[in-house]
DNA sequence: AATAAATTTGCACCCTGTGTAAGAATCCCG
DNA sequence: CGGGATTCTTACACAGGGTGCAAATTTATT
């Protein structure tokens, strides 16, 4: 095999079985999860459909939860990636609601109303799913932090981060309990005039 | 004994022994968390110390998670609270701006920062903390409705429970990043201004 | 091919949480 | 007061998640 063949391949093998066996898990998971619910699918079962043993699967996730969260495509990197791709020159919230828009529009939708199903079988994983927003929240948040340098934007910064992840949680919610009626970037649209509104005119 | 003093007593001895029982828990777990942190404290340790047996803890509570969560008074229920006691006649939003101002005052500020530090001893415990957060919200979207029952105003309302919530939430981590330098009320008072001027003047 | 490094696995173990059934305490009513 | 109905407490057994450890297997390096 040649070996100067530029550095794509990393370990070889090694790297390639690893990324293999990852996706191979969350396949097998995702399937289980689907057919019977979070709850009644054990590590064994996902283990026996990804051939391999329980103890494995803890070298690749550490806990059952990680497994399902890791399918959920972190909103917060999302997130992140849809702001640096905005040009400079808006505000925070400003540069935030356009990244959305984007966001929102290349968004799976299908997958968006199969996946809520799921979390909605199990207590443990609505919670987890729950305080995820939060952690997007904080990764939002240092993003703009390498934006917006200024201390004293601090926290502006972080009223702007959780404005906008309380704005895409909400109208997630929305938009399934329409069950995909208008479009997610509709939505956002409508919750975020609404949002302006009632803090334009407090009586 | 009689049995005329009043419907105080409803069963007797089995109530009352519950309710002690019940904060014989909470306070053993509240000790040995503290000592200990959450996640070195078994389920065992803590029955020992109230003087019960393992399997008698779950008559008193569905989990380990929720001896602590039972301890962090629900911010929700303080919420509805102070919703009930406001006035009439104002908007949502203006409404439990006044219902914040009354909880934030009425906080002991010392336990505050101790809770801090518990919650912070375990990834899973932070997890259900802010998992929390959203079913305050939840909570104080459905009393809110009561108030405001016209159907129109849902979307209003879910957004404005948000909005309280997510103030309440960073103001209490600003204040705990702050140490208690200044009063909770104070911190809300400010984050809730900035909230404003960053929607008034969206450039 | 031989050695080094990383992966996989089995095994033992702790902890949380649940079902079950027996025993103990409390209640209620005659 | 006594005794049957309720409710509480406990022990026991068991499923499932998660971790430490060390042997066995696989991949990398030279």
């Amino acid at each position: 095999m040649e070996k100067a063949g530029g550095e794509a391949v990393r370990q070889g093998l090694r790297e390639r079985k690893r990324r293999e066996t990852h996706l191979r898990i969350q396949n097998a998971a995702r399937a289980l999860f689907v057919a019977r619910g979070y709850a009644r699918t054990t590590l064994e079962d996902i283990a026996d459909a990804a051939n391999l043993s329980r103890r494995t699967l803890f070298h690749y996730f550490r806990s059952k939860d990680d497994i399902l969260m890791s399918m959920a495509g972190g909103m917060g990197e999302a997130l992140v990636q849809g702001l640096d791709a905005q040009p400079p020159g808006k505000s925070p919230l400003a540069t935030m609601m356009e990244a959305m828009k984007d966001i929102a529009e290349a968004q799976p939708h299908e997958e968006l109303l199969i996946f809520d199903k799921v979390m909605r079988s199990s207590e443990a994983v609505l919670a987890r799913k729950r305080a995820n927003y939060i952690l997007s929240e904080e990764v939002l948040f240092e993003a703009m932090q390498r934006r917006w340098p200024e201390p004293a934007m601090r926290e502006e910064l972080r009223l702007a981060a959780n404005m906008v992840v309380s704005v895409v949680r909400l109208s997630l919610e929305q938009f399934n309990r329409e069950e995909g009626k208008r479009s997610l970037a509709d939505v956002m649209n409508d919750e975020f005039s609404l949002m302006r509104g009632m803090l334009l005119h407090i009586r």
